[in-house]
DNA sequence: ATGAAAGCGCTAACAG
DNA sequence: CTGTTAGCGCTTTCAT
């Protein structure tokens, strides 16, 4: 499994080809004001596909000043399954722009950020984690020349979705609504502004106040607060995610109830689990498929001038009306 | 938010430890071989904390003709939400080491891996996803004098995990097993592979062999596949996974069955939804941090020339006995 | 249109 | 013990 291998470098492919290194390097990077013949572009390309030759990434950001690799800061507790096809659409529309995509899990007590920024010279650091303003000094002397901090988990879209789940239930008819409060103490905080979204929502619309409970993924412990949502006369609730909206479904018929009819319920994530809940669990959830595409247009524009353009209205969540309200 | 920005080098700590640069890789290396006064390391290291200094991985590794980089693919349909907890594990384990830990999100229509890992520079690749040896071959031309290829999806771990979900249902008395296939086509090689062994399971207990149906995810479907099952006196079934047994335990209850009554059910995965479930799930679960950190060993050893122990066993799938069974 | 040459920031002999 | 000196593989003026 182990060798020392002698990496193919531009100097073989040069070599190869009958020219310079220095004419491979323009050839590969299209460098602009260097007028290649298409015959010699031929044979360079040619050799380097003979060869399988592929630039070294430390050579190349060393000489010139910039590498082309992105790094993306993932938090710990992901954003659902759905992270994963935000990071394809992601990966590929900066891909397409010749950048590279690695991903850094955040908040283990692995290494902190700027370090892996400086391991593996990224010069664009994307975090889906909020970063304090040190942080992001720090990842500029690990040789970051563009930092990203996406609204993922700030107030406003948090609230907007606490704020469409309750309008959703009170378009519905719904009076008195509950919070389902995930039992996870980092998903508090964001809880907490959706929560605030929800009671934004009641508070528009002339209703009572949410009534918040917390909420362990537990059969028993969601029969338990079904049975007390009831007694306050809650009709449906919000809840954090669609695997506690989930568990609170199976708590309902564990209580003996039904949803909608005893308590309406909905989610957020749609996650697959949902459409097969029954009764299929209303939720709210994000193009995230569109979301990787406009941050990699922001991550390229950016990079080479142009103004960026990511509002959170780019996330845009929606709701995805099933019959558990 | 951009700005060319100034990097901190070696030869600016150097400077302000009064020292040469040489220096200054020695004290940041430990280089065997060297001995440093404790007043000059200390200078030295004063200097570095003073300017939050980080040394360039492009640069270190083009002259040491080696990184500390570790890069980890991840198969786009990941093994579960598990997947973060080993993945933690594994960067913390290899950071101990000092070893830097980034991920790829592989089958994406993004970078192949080889590019990526040329890209960063890695020098050693671990893929959870079984790769080709063209590819390996890749990554070594790419850089990679280390590469890893798990045995996660490999056919001895996924049939011992069917071969477990039915011994489990054997030893409960069922004699006849059935089997939720997925509906996803990347997930049916390693269902089948799973499927493979609940059958050797069932010919090695002399009962009749499994009875395989494919599954939606969708309570309607779910319902249909129990009755069948139930027509063919099916008394207990083996999900491909989690999600599965879940829709399959909201389809009995649409069907007007209960489990594992009427029909046991056992999922794989261990998701938190498991637990929460009703009745809760039966499931098979990795430890999904000891792989992690066993992994990190193995990586560890080969790369400081001690033989590496990675032995299938160490993935060592084990059962969780819950009510849905 | 192409090549020669000078580094990029760091490590690794080799001197002293 | 520490500094000097070569490069590592590539990009990028600057000549040609």
């Amino acid at each position: 499994m182990r060798r020392p291998a002698k990496r193919v470098t531009s100097a073989d492919v040069a070599r190869a080809a009958g020219v310079s290194a220095a004419t491979v390097s323009y050839v590969l990077n299209d460098t602009p004001g260097q007028s290649i013949p298409e015959e010699t572009r031929r044979r360079v390309l040619d050799a380097v596909k003979r060869l399988d030759y592929r630039p070294r990434g430390s050579a190349r950001s060393l000489a010139a000043g910039r590498s082309d690799v992105v790094l993306l800061s993932i938090p710990h507790l992901s954003i659902g399954p759905g992270i994963n096809r935000f990071v394809e659409q992601f990966a590929t529309a900066l891909a397409d722009a010749g950048l590279t995509l690695v991903t850094h899990l955040a908040g283990a007590p692995g290494r902190p950020l700027p370090d892996v920024c400086a391991a593996i010279d990224a010069s664009v650091v994307v975090s889906l984690d909020p970063l304090d303003d040190e942080t992001v000094q720090a990842l500029r002397r690990a040789g970051a020349d563009l930092v990203f901090t996406t609204e993922f988990e700030a107030h406003p879209t948090m609230r907007l979705m606490g704020r469409l789940q309750a309008e959703h239930l009170i378009d519905l008819g719904h009076r008195r609504l509950g919070y389902a409060m995930p039992e996870h103490p980092l998903l508090r905080k964001i809880a907490g502004d959706r929560l605030a979204g929800v009671a934004e929502a009641c508070a528009h619309a002339g209703v009572d106040p949410p009534t918040a409970l917390d909420t362990r993924l537990d059969g028993a412990a969601m029969a338990r607060a079904a049975r007390r949502w009831r007694r306050e006369s809650v009709t449906a609730v919000c809840a954090y995610n669609d695997e506690v909206a989930i568990a609170l479904l199976m708590g309902l018929r564990r209580a003996g109830l039904t949803a909608p009819g005893d308590l309406a319920v909905i989610g957020t994530d749609d996650i697959p689990l949902a459409q097969a809940a029954d009764p299929p669990l209303s939720t709210i959830a994000f193009d995230l498929e569109k979301v990787g595409r406009s941050l990699a247009d922001a991550v390229v524009a950016n990079l080479s001038g142009r103004k960026p353009r990511l509002t959170p209205a780019s996330l845009s969540p929606h709701v995805i009306h099933r019959a558990s309200t």
